[in-house]
DNA sequence: ATAATTATTTAAGCATACTTAAATTTTAAT
DNA sequence: ATTAAAATTTAAGTATGCTTAAATAATTAT
């Protein structure tokens, strides 16, 4: 399969965990920075090599051979991350940003290689799970977002759901780092915006922050 | 630069050091894979990119240019072969496989990172030099070609240059490996056929197999 | 030197993955 | 319910990197 038809999958399995299986081609055009045609062009080529159900101004969804080109996909990308930020002194974002091409050039053999050396692990340094040879995610995800964290509560940051430099930079400097533990202050329900606190630090995230970062009740 | 053009820039890169600067569209197309007319057609749409000089008939020369670009790519193949020989247990063959890929989608931040990693060798383990982050191969090559060697005289392996993964299988059970020492034992002028001993092993080797074996005489 | 072989080039065509512009359908607003 | 806005689809066109077939030039053999 080709780079474009990996990435499209992809954007389609991804946006589907946020988007309640409503995804139309031109969220994935959007994602993937092209135009509204050319997604719908590829959503019918995909539809005919059995990747995807495909019907007229109808939701894309995933076969189940599409599912699965999509998390092969995926294990690259977490592999590649893990074992980037492992080895090399990079930023999440730069380990993101070399992953996203690494991943469609590494071969199943290879990716094997890269969960063996780390200990097959279960999450990329971003929380995110990663799916097993099969394509499969076994690992039951308990985290909620910050958004649907509770007041007066006290949670440990699990995941950063961002490929964004700029978020990433953000939550550097603020001590917004998977592990880390946050607690929640207060949430203006008006402007949905929610104070915490990490360390000694105050924040006022807005709703673009407490969609993707991700948390574990504690104990 | 797309894969395509890095590939053909690399192929003619590696074909002037054997070919004696002699190379043109059908050699490439040859090792490439591709058709002779493909082959032409990318030599006329490469040298508009200034990156070779094209006349009808004539050897294709890399420019400056070319010539850089092809030693990018070398260097982050042979970065790769190193890292992946290091880390995992990979053999020769699988070392270069999954370096063809991952060459053309490694950034040169990343090219550069490995290079730390591993202390910025000077050769990956075929024995080929790794150009530095200049594209600029700074160690000169003392080594000959087994075909070259002088009967009587013991050698130590310095370079295997091959893709093939007969040809690495063949080497592996027979000690035919990157700082072992063989001795030249016998050369036979009609056949060309150079009978050698490599630990209690002796071999009868083909110019195949003499000429991309390359070596440094014991002092 | 000439003929035969081989290599290169030209020409026409194809698949992939996009583009923009226009038409159509759906969704949202009033 | 009707209109306005937004999204989707269709249609036509483009660049890249190939293909095969035919024409042309260069090389090799005799």
């Amino acid at each position: 399969m080709s780079v474009a038809i990996e990435n499209f999958v992809k954007a389609i399995y991804s946006n589907n965990l946020q988007d309640h299986n409503n995804t139309k081609p031109g969220n994935i055009a959007k994602k993937l920075g092209i135009s509204n045609a050319a997604a719908t062009d590829m959503a019918k080529k995909l539809a005919a090599k059995n990747l995807l159900h495909y019907e007229k101004y109808q939701a894309l969804q995933l076969t189940d051979k599409g599912t699965k080109l999509a998390l092969n996909v995926v294990r690259k990308h977490r592999l590649w991350e893990s074992l980037l930020f492992k080895m090399f002194d990079m930023s999440l974002h730069e380990i993101h940003r070399e992953a996203e091409f690494l991943e469609h050039e590494t071969s199943d053999f290879l990716a094997d290689k890269i969960s063996e050396y780390l200990g097959h692990p279960k999450f990329d340094p971003h929380g995110d799970p990663i799916p097993n040879a099969n394509g499969e995610i076994t690992t039951e995800d308990t985290s909620i977002s910050l958004a649907q964290a509770v007041e007066g509560k006290a949670y440990v940051i699990s995941r950063l759901i961002s490929d964004d430099e700029e978020f990433f930079d953000f939550c550097q400097h603020n001590g917004l780092k998977f592990g880390n533990t946050v607690f929640i202050k207060k949430q203006f329900s008006k402007t949905k915006m929610t104070q915490v606190t990490v360390f000694n630090n105050t924040l006022l995230l807005n709703e673009d922050f407490t969609n993707i970062i991700y948390v574990n009740e504690i104990e």
